[in-house]
RNA sequence: GGGGCCUUCGUCUAUCGGUUAGGACGGCAGCCUCUCACGUUGCAAAGACGGGUUCGAUUCCCGUAGGCCCCGCCA
């Protein structure tokens, strides 16, 4: 058995305690992403402590691959959590330890019917059109004769009448009806305990004050209610949070919005970026867009979260994604660039390449929304000479613009090589030949990054190095 | 079938009964300009529907429709 006394730290008096509570049998998507950084922020701003557990007491579906999916999508996001991990299925002895308890104070009873029973209950039901539910039919019995040949399962003797309220920070006050309610199971016929129960265990264990989770747990919670009365523990306070639909609308699934968060990571997206999107989504301040996590951990709190669904909108990730690729450091920058492409199984950059990374970094990071769309913008640094155009600098690669780069290439001969002198040098061609700037540029551009779209070209050529640039000139002219 | 939650521009949202219903992304148009991007100016764009309550409803209440969640010896 987990020891308690191990898992129930340190909150100190009134201290709150949030935690997020994935289960391993898939990736980290970004609706659990949103959950992580909700609790995470929310501990943050009450300076209490974001605890991790991991629910994998599904044996069959939880796999070790999707704990440490999880556990390094939430590294990358940076939401660090307080305290170990605590793996729910190592704590089973203490969840039927409860059970124990909670059958001795006659909250629960065992129930005998087989599946078989419990499934043509519910089709009888169901052809009857009444309320599929369990109908209690152990819950009072005396075992007079001799019992069913079945190991039995255990189940909450659940209140009848009256009704279990959810102050929900988020939804308000939600009442269900206690008949609508029947008598679930905490323990399997197998002897393991079922989420219901470990959840409220692992919670109360863990000190947990706050739970906040996404809106399919809101029934849950009246049960969860039930099992907590049963035990006299105190009641946490929750917040549902709405769940999150793809772009389309739909439910989040593998083929919407729903990819691991690692991919969001290989698109090329900056954690500060992803935590500012989706903190937006379903949670406001006003008119503010632009929060950055400082500011977010210091405004968060439970009133402002919305409690309509929201769908995932690419447009604006990438928005936000290109104004923290601007503001961010050119160092830090290259550095994520170049991990991006070591993950994309690309050689890595050549001493040369790196320091003409660096120096065209503030260019580079103006035009692009994505570390991706950054790495394709310094293809120019990569490719190698002679290069080839594509389409449309071919075009722009004229005869008369290949003679005037020829022209250009000598007038730039003696330039001292910066992107100032060289621009000055470049203009004051374009006069003498009587052209507008453009009509140099383009071809210039060309001839340069084989492309029609790139950085400034002077950039380009100070980037390049004098050597480099005058030679992809030369090509261009003499091909 | 039962229960629960939700509903403002295409999308994310603001509005604590009184606003020309605001902002952001995206879109369109212009400016800036060596391309792209940034920046900037402007334009189009919303209260699901029907009843109430009120001097006055996007806002409060009820109903309808639609969407979603749960009703499992999954979590």
């Amino acid at each position: 058995m987990a020891p308690v006394d191990r898992i129930r730290l340190m909150p100190a008096p009134g201290q709150i305690v949030t935690r997020f509570a994935p289960s391993p049998t898939g990736f980290l998507h970004i609706g659990g992403a949103r959950t992580a950084l909700f609790n995470w922020l929310y501990a943050k701003r009450m300076g209490g402590i974001f605890r991790l557990r991991i629910e994998d007491t599904d044996r069959a579906r939880s796999t070790p691959e999707a704990i440490e999916a999880i556990l390094e999508g939430l590294d990358w996001l940076g939401l660090q959590h307080d305290d170990e991990v605590v793996y729910q299925f190592a704590r089973a002895a203490r969840h039927r330890e409860v059970v124990d308890e909670l059958l001795a104070k006659g909250a629960a009873y065992k129930c005998y019917a087989s599946q078989e029973e419990l499934e043509a209950m519910r089709a009888e039901q169901k052809a009857a059109g009444k309320p599929m539910r369990y109908d209690g039919r152990w819950r009072d019995r005396v075992p007079d004769g001799p019992l069913p040949n079945v190991p039995p399962v255990i189940r909450l003797k659940a209140p009848q009448t009256g009704e279990t309220i959810i102050d929900d920070q988020v939804q308000g006050e939600v009442k269900f009806r206690n008949d609508v309610l029947d008598d679930f199971i905490l323990l399997r016929s197998d002897g393991n305990p079922t989420y219901m129960l470990s959840v409220v265990v692992d919670d109360y264990d863990m000190g947990v004050t706050h739970i906040i989770r996404g809106d399919d747990h809101l029934t849950n919670a009246a049960r969860q209610r039930q099992i907590i009365d049963a035990m006299g523990w105190p009641k946490p306070v929750y917040a549902h949070l709405p769940l999150m639909h793809g772009e389309d609308g739909a439910k989040l699934s593998k083929r919407h919005g729903a990819l691991g968060i690692h991919e969001y990571q290989n698109l090329g997206y900056l954690p500060e970026a992803m935590r500012n999107y989706l903190l937006r989504l379903g949670w406001s301040h006003g008119d503010d867009e632009t929060i950055s996590t400082a500011q977010a951990i210091d405004w968060f709190n439970l009133e402002s979260i919305g409690r309509s669904p929201a769908r995932v909108d690419f447009k604006k990730l990438n928005n936000l994604n290109g104004h923290y690729m601007r503001a961010a450091d050119d160092g830090e920058l290259a550095v994520a660039a170049q991990q991006l492409i070591g993950r994309m199984g690309r050689p890595p950059l050549t001493a040369t390449q790196e320091a003409q990374l660096l120096k065209a970094m503030p260019s580079l990071k103006d035009r692009a929304k994505t570390l991706v769309e950054l790495i394709d913008n310094m293809s120019f640094i990569f490719v190698e000479r002679p290069l080839t155009p594509d389409e449309k600098a071919l075009k722009a690669l004229s005869e008369d613009a290949r003679a005037r780069l020829k022209r250009l290439g000598a007038a730039l001969a003696d330039v001292p090589w910066t992107a100032p002198e060289i621009e000055a040098a470049v203009r004051t061609f374009a006069e003498a030949e009587q052209a507008k700037l453009g009509d140099v540029a383009q071809p210039l551009r060309a001839a340069l990054t084989g492309r029609t779209v790139s950085p400034p070209v002077f950039d380009v050529m100070a980037t390049l190095g004098r050597e480099e640039a005058l030679a992809r000139i030369a090509d261009q002219a003499a091909a």
